[in-house]
RNA sequence: GGGCCGGUAGCUCAGGUGGUUAGAGCGCACGCCUGAUAAGCGUGAGGUCGGAGGUUCAAGUCCUCCUCGGCCCA
């Protein structure tokens, strides 16, 4: 009975044929696949396509133009692709325009840092020839971070992006600025700012480096002047008292306005005792001291006294009520003769110091603080507010510290000057000190020079909060927070955040003593101090810095030139000042989003129907979304957005920031090198990145074990799709297992759609390779297998088969690009040829009518009976019965009437994989395999009878009935006769 | 120190308004197949839901505190 035959059936199967390959070799293919779009001008196919629907505009937040793009560059710039793909494919306009900040610090620094090593210095340039360094420096690392940005797959209008320091831009955000001047939003006021005396020059935080430095600290009396209260007897002892403060800089006591206490500390009035002091001293016997209380004993022993007692506790009311003065109010210096009331903060403490923080604005970050948060009870109270300009660029006291002319802070070689000393003379003269030391500690200073810096006060350029712009109620900060209301944040924890900084920020300031950005181009009456409101002369500011840039504003006789000749340039002072660069970018919806003919938006509250969307990192908050929105309120009214979306930060594998000293930090370009973009966007798509994201080699290696599978499948398919499925099948004619796909697809496609509206990747990522391992993968392409390699042409099942798999492939490929643009253009392009591009079709419309839920139903209880069976066979495989399923032939007892109504019709031996399989309502035998989860199927497996066919594998009794063909199936048979014809006619 | 956010299997994620033995995929282990083959299929082992209290008949889900981590301030 052996076969003599021993034909290779292969050639004769409908085996899956691809060119697209199963490694796809991402770092050498996707360079390959950016070529051809730039060939074929995607960008430009895109924006014709889309020109006249409505517009979704994701709106860039530009990065800044120094260094290399980093892990959170690519996050951001992915998400961002992924939102205008998506939003293009679901037919809106969506029109990517990236964009650059250019000017500010860090670039000016890396310019200086140049000069230095050229020993050169920067005041020796000419200012505009520093700034076109700057203006270089920022071009050359655009060109760099805009390749990168390119082959992270990012799709957009590079050729043409925005910059800050574009003229047209400079020129927009200098009239921005001119709107706030002419709606009276703008005003000079001053605060403290870190002062290098010996550069003369004022420094941000980042310049500043701490050193050990040696302080003097002195213990200085505030005498009651005043005491409220109810209790009329306590208030009068208080007027024999003094406040006791600390400080480690004596030369700011002539900025002294106020003393800060802490309502969470307790205080106490303190009593000197001590009947035998030292000749010396300053403290005498029934001095009256107020202190707090867990620093008293510190205090007392300071200023070497043994014996005292607590008289009383005092309340904080008491204290809020008392009113001291300056201990220079005696001295007749002339100007110490105001109140210095008591001011509640919380950055009071009792851990070092009395518990009383002397308070000079004009000379540190909390002083201003608290003094301006008191401001409007303060002038209540008859108190100017006005803050002191005591020390000047040079470090020399200014007529705003009487009786202390010619003495300096610091010198010109950053050493101490006289003012310290001059002050504690005074002190001593007025009976106001109590202790004096050194002190050494932790002290600011320049990194350039290494010496101490100081805090002075200086003019600054403001913008209200909470001035009155329109009508009653309507300020600056009241319209931010209505539109705040107003905007879509995603995810909604955004919106309170923004909104309590909103709540609780201070006047807007937008000076910077700095060179390379766009200048305040204001001009202020030497006598008045009014802002010129000129609209001639902002004309010609607007016009000289479209053509020329904001040079034009440096460059000689400037001054002359703007003002022109209705004004004498001797009354008017020229601010230099530069604006803060988020003044810059809180610009760019003015210079970019409305110059933009491809963009400029008609929003909804416009009448239209387009949409704006800012997307960024949560530390935007404080940022471009919050200077933009300040920007946008001030000058227009309403929010420049209308949806705002956040992302987290991304750390290293084991959740911490990354670290250059920890060397945990993972870098885009490497992981592009090594594995391919498409990879790192793969791990954009699946990770929650509202939240912070980890990232390290494990994950990545997830990553690349997703895409192969996902690949894979893809592959699969296309290779099954290398043959033509005939005629078409109408849909009712199709098998169940088809429709079942079908309807499988109408699900998806509503959670493809919403969660695209949603911005939620993760569950698009997730739910589309699970449909693809479990649905597709493991069960259906797994049961087709059969069908489609051995069926005849002519095959109602095979056919079906084909027509679905080409509809899950359209879906699929096309769901998936906005994730994974470049492996999805090349299964495209596979599939449909290189003439096209996936990025081109919309998402496809699934026809409502392949929604059969109960169908769904009925095939979530087969499945469960195939769990059941694939359970039983595994029992047989262990125990070496069989190998493959083919094998098989269980018998399948079904004891539930709504589970047998399930099977009825349905050829289970397919859907099972084996060759036989037999369904039956008996009672089971004890013995019969079951699953704890499926009552009522218990599964007796056994044998196929028959031989195997030598071309499906199938075991069947009816191998060799074929006279024809006696080693094969009759479906093979039949299969064979048709191909043998076709092939002999050939 | 303050504001906001988060901590579910080795990894990435699900777990409306509190209600059966907490789920999925990947990875891992083991097995099968050799006509998706540096592929495909199956089975299995993995979790005191960051920790401790509390409310409740019942908490991963609500409340309080603590802890770890993040962003922004100070």
């Amino acid at each position: 009975m052996t076969e003599t035959t021993s034909r290779d059936y292969s050639e004769t199967l409908n085996l899956p044929k691809t060119e697209f390959p199963m490694r796809a070799g991402l770092p050498k293919k996707e360079p390959e696949i950016m070529a051809v779009w730039q060939e074929m001008q995607l960008y430009k196919k895109l924006r014709a396509q889309s020109a006249g629907r409505t517009k979704f505009i994701l709106h860039d937040g530009p990065p800044y133009a120094n260094g290399h793009i980093h892990i959170g560059h690519a996050l951001n710039k992915t998400l961002k692709d992924m939102v205008t793909r998506s939003m293009q494919m679901l037919g809106y306009d969506s029109n990517y325009v990236p964009g650059w900040d250019c000017h500010g610090l860090p670039i000016e620094w890396k310019i200086e840092e140049q000069y230095r090593a050229k020993g050169k210095n920067k005041d020796e340039v000419p200012i505009n020839e520093f700034r076109k360094e700057c203006r270089e420096f920022a071009e050359h690392w655009i060109d760099v971070q805009r390749e990168e940005f390119k082959r992270l797959g990012i799709e957009g209008d590079w050729d043409n992006p925005y910059l800050t320091m574009r003229f047209d831009s400079e020129a927009i955000i200098a009239s921005e600025l001119m709107k706030f001047a002419m709606t009276g939003q703008l005003y000079r006021g001053s605060k403290p700012v870190m002062w290098s005396v010996v550069e003369k020059t004022a420094l941000a935080e980042a310049e500043i480096e701490y050193h050990d430095y040696q302080s003097d600290q002195i213990w200085v009396k505030f005498p009651v002047m005043e005491a409220g209260g109810t209790d009329e007897a306590a208030a009068e002892q208080l007027l024999d008292a003094s406040v006791v403060i600390w400080t480690t800089t004596p030369w700011t006591i002539p900025g002294n306005r106020a003393v800060s206490y802490s309502s969470k500390i307790s205080y106490g009035l303190y009593e000197v005792t001590q009947d035998r002091l030292p000749g010396d001293n300053w403290v005498q016997k029934g001095d009256l001291l107020i202190l707090a209380d867990a620093l008293a004993g510190d205090v007392f022993k300071n200023a070497r006294i043994e014996d005292f007692t607590l008289v009383r506790p005092l309340a904080p009311e008491e204290l809020a009520a008392l009113t001291l003065a300056h201990p220079y109010r005696d001295l007749d210096l002339g100007g110490y003769q105001f109140d210095v009331p008591l001011l509640d903060g919380d950055h009071v403490t009792d851990d070092a110091g009395t518990g009383f923080v002397h308070t000079a604005p004009g000379h540190g970050v909390d002083d201003f603080e608290i003094w301006m948060a008191n401001a409007r009870d303060l002038e209540a109270r008859g108190i100017d507010t006005a803050i002191p300009f005591t020390v000047s660029d040079d470090g020399f006291y200014t007529k705003d510290a009487p009786g202390l002319d010619g003495h300096q802070v610091i010198t010109h070689k950053g050493e101490k000057g006289t003012a310290n000393k001059a002050n504690i003379e005074f002190l001593k003269d007025a009976g106001a000190l109590i202790g004096l030391g050194r002190l050494k500690h932790q002290y600011p200073h320049s990194w350039r020079s290494k010496k101490p810096i100081i805090f002075r006060n200086t003019p600054q350029w403001f913008v209200y909060m909470d001035k009155e712009i329109g009508g009653a109620g309507d300020t600056l900060r009241s319209r931010a927070l209505t539109a705040i209301d107003t905007t879509r944040f995603v995810p909604g924890a955004g919106q309170n955040r923004l909104r309590s900084m909103i709540e609780n920020r201070p006047d807007w300031v937008l000076s910077r003593q700095r060179a390379w950005g766009v200048p305040i181009t204001v001009f202020v009456h030497k006598d008045s101090g009014e802002i010129l409101k000129d609209e001639q002369v902002n004309r010609r500011i607007f016009e000289a810095f479209t053509a020329e840039g904001a040079d034009a504003w440096f460059a000689g006789g400037a001054k002359e030139r703007f003002l022109g000749n209705g004004h004498n340039p001797d009354d008017w002072d020229m601010v230099t000042d530069i604006l803060d660069v988020w003044f810059d970018s809180g610009s760019t919806h003015a210079f970019c989003l409305e110059q933009r003919d491809d963009l400029n938006p008609n929003r909804k509250g416009a009448g239209g129907e387009d949409y704006v969307l800012y997307l960024e990192g949560s530390d935007q908050h404080r940022g471009w979304f919050h200077s933009s929105l300040l920007e946008s309120c001030g000058t227009r009214g309403h929010a420049p957005y209308d949806a705002v979306l956040t992302h987290g930060f991304t750390m290293a594998e084991d959740g911490r920031k990354m670290s250059k000293s920890l060397g945990n930090q993972v870098f885009p370009q490497d992981i592009i090198k090594q594995y391919g973009a498409d990879i790192l966007r793969l791990w954009v798509a699946s990770t929650d990145y509202w939240e912070d994201q980890r990232l390290g080699a494990e994950i990545i290696k997830t990553s690349v074990d997703s895409y192969r599978k996902l690949r894979n499948t893809l592959r699969w398919m296309l290779g099954s799709l290398a043959h033509a499925p005939g005629d078409d099948v109408p849909f009712a004619d199709m098998p169940e297992l088809e429709r079942l796909m079908l309807h499988r697809l109408t699900e998806l496609d509503a959670m493809v759609r919403k969660a695209y509206w949603d911005y939620d990747y993760k569950r698009i990522s997730h739910h589309l390779f699970n449909f693809m391992t479990v649905d597709l993968s493991a069960f259906y392409f797994d049961i087709r297998k059969d069908a489609l390699y051995c069926d005849p042409p002519s095959s109602i099942r095979r056919r079906s088969a084909l027509i679905v798999i080409d509809k899950l492939f359209n879906c699929l490929v096309t769901w998936l690009a906005p994730m994974l643009p470049f492996t999805m253009e090349e299964a495209w392009w596979s599939r449909h040829g290189q003439a096209t591009s996936v990025h081109l079709q919309q998402f496809p419309q699934v026809p409502a009518d392949w929604a059969d839920p109960e169908l769904a139903d009925k095939w979530e209880k087969i499945r469960k009976v195939r769990r059941v069976v694939l359970g039983a066979l595994e029992i047989e495989r262990r125990d070496k019965r069989i190998g493959a399923s083919l094998e098989a032939h269980p018998v399948v007892h079904v004891t539930d009437p709504a589970l047998m109504a399930a099977l009825e019709g349905r050829d289970m031996a397919d859907i099972c994989i084996t060759s036989q399989l037999t369904v039956t309502a008996d009672p089971a035998p004890d013995s019969a395999f079951t699953l704890g989860d499926t009552a009522h199927v218990a599964v007796v497996p056994g044998l196929a009878d028959g031989r195997k066919c030598a071309r499906s594998w199938k075991i069947l009794p009816e191998v060799g009935t074929d006279p024809d063909y006696p080693d094969v199936t009759l479906r093979d048979a039949e299969a064979l006769r048709i191909w043998d014809s076709a092939h002999a006619a050939a």
